[in-house]
DNA sequence: TCCTCTGTGCGTACAGTGTTCGCATCGAGG
DNA sequence: CCTCGATGCGAACACTGTACGCACAGAGGA
């Protein structure tokens, strides 16, 4: 389609004939690009991203992207910290730090959740570079947990958020499987379920311990939640415990 | 080296100068391919797996590996199985629940230490399909937080473990970067610790909170191993409370 | 008006990937 | 001895990320 405009195979190039470059459609940058990318993520997935088909979406060859972006994974490195800047984090000295607490560590999950291959990255990268969005979501926790009174803020917050990224992590995983289905996950589940009863059949404690019961079936999300919730008032009160009083 | 036997540019071919099968090599079996698959995955990382080269490996063709393994993805799902035979889980009904949950959570992070790729393949197939060892490392799991006398014993479970993943996975993604650079982890922080210091200099309550002192850079992997303990007794002690009692 | 310089787009090419297909060969069973 | 199913594998396909060098646009100076 439309190849942009000078090594036309018009018969006589002219410079009247030839495109004037198309400075409505925003222009070839940095933010663009990740913007687009992050489109493409979210729509089809960690893999289905390539620098060719991303090219492609902004009318661009593959190659051109390299002006603006040294490599794929500092791409990735741009994406990942453009989505940080999506959590919200309450500020520091509220009457209520586990209220706060809770709502920036729901404000990452959910964010985690509506960008599935953000887990992924972070897993491989390893926060080695942190951008100028995770530092201050960062700092900001930093300030929520020291006003909160814990002497060794840093530490909390990595019991807290461990535990976030865990249940983010399986959960994400789970969405994209669901996701790849093409099923809600309501139906997805009713087709799983009696694989999942007959995997565990031999396994005695698994069979009782499993929540795999239709009836709770009928709302998988309200459960996802419910779970995310109950583990997090668990490390909340375990927290509680070691602050000064 | 050494293209296996028949289609040889040897001058007669004959049956008598062609190589005999090598029977004493361990054949080409789907669980010596899983083997070398992760001693590949533990020397080079996950980047550095291909068909190929494992083929080359196993002084096989990469195409030969299709006759034992659908895919590439199924591989590493047989090599995310056959590690988690290495997870330790203390029986079921001892006199003390929290060193027995302590012994499995620790051991579940040493094996993903030992194979730091093992996260990254969590965070994607999302348990999807579980394999055997997998499933019997769950019902040891089950069986010890249903004698513990948990009520929910697949919340609890959930709740800590999601905080293992959590921080194995960053603590996997920090070695992995840290092997990368080819150093010891010590030199790596000596090195990287002015850089942190100064990327947190605006931040007051991260340079504050910041544990980037050359003092404890000296043995970071005593660091690493009292945060997770710390972080695993905070879980423990909110489970705790959930006890009946 | 021309001439240079810098920044940008991109066609081509390279080395590598996972996987399919069909052929050659093997060991075992009738 | 002959057949048959299982196994190995070379060639090929459709991709991938990225290096290189050319073509061109616009700006600034002469």
């Amino acid at each position: 389609m439309s190849r942009s405009r000078t090594t036309d195979k018009s018969p006589i190039p002219s410079v009247w004939t030839r495109e004037q470059r198309r400075t409505d459609q925003p222009a070839l940058s940095r933010d663009a690009i990740v913007r687009e990318a992050i489109a493409m993520l979210d729509a089809e997935g960690i893999e289905a991203l390539s620098m060719r088909k991303l090219g492609a979406r902004l009318n661009a060859g593959a190659t051109s992207l390299y002006r603006h972006v040294a490599t794929k994974d500092e791409l990735m490195e741009l994406a990942v910290d453009e989505v940080a800047a999506e959590i919200h984090v309450p500020p520091a000295g509220g009457p209520d730090w586990r209220a706060a607490v809770t709502e920036a560590a729901g404000s990452f999950r959910t964010t985690a959740l509506r960008h599935p291959w953000l887990t992924l990255v972070l897993g491989q990268a390893g926060l080695a570079y942190l951008g100028p969005n995770y530092m201050s979501f960062s700092e900001r926790l930093a300030a929520l947990f020291t006003a909160a009174g814990f002497p060794e803020p840093s530490r909390a917050i990595d019991a807290v958020f461990s535990y976030v990224i865990g249940m983010s992590t399986t959960e994400a995983a789970w969405l994209t499987t669901v996701a790849r289905s093409g099923e809600t996950e309501s139906e997805f589940v009713a087709r799983l379920l009696p694989a999942a009863q007959q995997a565990s059949a031999g396994y005695d404690h698994l069979a009782a311990a499993g929540p795999e019961t239709s009836a709770q079936a009928a709302d998988p999300a309200q459960l996802r939640d419910d779970k995310f919730a109950y583990g997090l008032e668990v490390v909340l009160d375990g927290l509680a415990l070691r602050l000064p009083k």
